[in-house]
DNA sequence: GCTGCTTCTTGATTTTGATCAAGTAGGTTT
DNA sequence: AAACCTACTTGATCAAAATCAAGAAGCAGC
């Protein structure tokens, strides 16, 4: 979700919308590991990542296990939860001191209510997550582990500059000890 | 996506925006087996399921691979073609004589900006679809085939009541050999 | 600089599921 | 009913990745 860049492409928002919105965003500094949102929580703020980036993670027998990385101008924060206001069954994580601009469900849903341009926004950017949710889960069921690191290297070698290997390790449904032996077998 | 329930639940269409709606649906009668969709076409048509079942799948290197399985008051179609207007990565398929009712892209686009009441429902929609997508993507990345095929029983039975077993096999990610053996291991 | 911790790599062995191969059972068509 | 097709099962072998184990390399704090 590129937010920023969405909301200037897909939507014409006033500047009254806009006032709107940028009154309710308040800046917040994540510390690096600082956790953001923990299982078991209900996701009450979302944020836009200004500087920095941070890690969505399943905990599994006590294993942490890399659903997602986000860079700067993605959207922080469990979408699931969000939007349902029930428990999060993910964590979010800071990866680095991150700079955010965050507000809380109920400043969303006020300016869902009161301007359509931002109705139709949150609607923009669902339709946005779910596609990038369907095109990862495609990718887990028709390709095998190989083939999603090539994948992920050729689309976003950034990945490998910033975030730690044993996290991309199981973001790709691997062992570190196999991505390891991928980076021996592909280095050229 | 229980689109009907939802209506109801959580949007307060005014008689106006019912008609304005129902008067877009169009019936439509699919035989056993027939494309709804192809891939590499743009998804133009969407439609709800009045009765009957169908599947969703990808082809890889020959072979079909279920996505997943469509049943009565679900949404028909590819959402990810359907918003983005691009050529669909998936097929849709009947799985058994199926009756739908169904609209246009244009339809639902102008239903988005004619009726806040619509706008809003195509926001929950995509919201619940995204919800959706997201818990199948934590089961392929987090869960055993083996999880996965008793989850699948725990959860959904009516599926192995419905489809085909070697349909169920590619949505576990297993093959129908594997399928056969956790039938025969589990069976009580 | 050293110490200790975390990250990453390498090797040996085991496990899981795929593949290959064959056969059985149910339905449908003629 | 016979012939055919598709769906499903069962068995033997193979391949990929996990696990177990150990070591190397980079870094943070003292």
């Amino acid at each position: 979700m590129r937010v920023i860049d969405n909301i200037e492409i897909v939507i014409q928002p006033t500047s009254e919308e806009k006032a709107a919105l940028e009154k309710m965003l308040r800046p917040r500094l994540l510390a690096k590991n600082e956790l953001f949102l923990k299982e078991g929580e209900v996701c009450t703020t979302i944020g836009f990542i200004e500087q920095g980036s941070a890690r969505l993670f399943y905990i599994v027998d006590e294993r942490e296990i890399s659903k997602d990385f986000l860079f700067e101008n993605a959207i922080i924060g469990s979408f699931a939860s969000f939007f349902s206001q029930l428990p999060s069954s993910l964590n979010v994580a800071a990866l680095e001191e991150t700079h955010i601009l965050e507000m809380d469900y109920r400043q969303v849903m006020y300016l869902y209510d009161h301007y359509p341009a931002w109705q139709k926004l949150g609607r923009i950017i669902a339709q946005d997550q779910f596609i990038r949710s369907e095109r990862r889960e495609a990718s887990l069921l028709k390709d095998s582990p190989e083939l999603r690191y090539l994948s992920l290297i050729e689309e976003h070698p950034k990945v490998f500059k910033r975030v730690p290997l044993h996290y991309i390790a199981s973001y790709l449904g691997i062992t570190p000890e196999t991505l390891s032996r991928y980076r021996q077998k592909f280095k050229h």
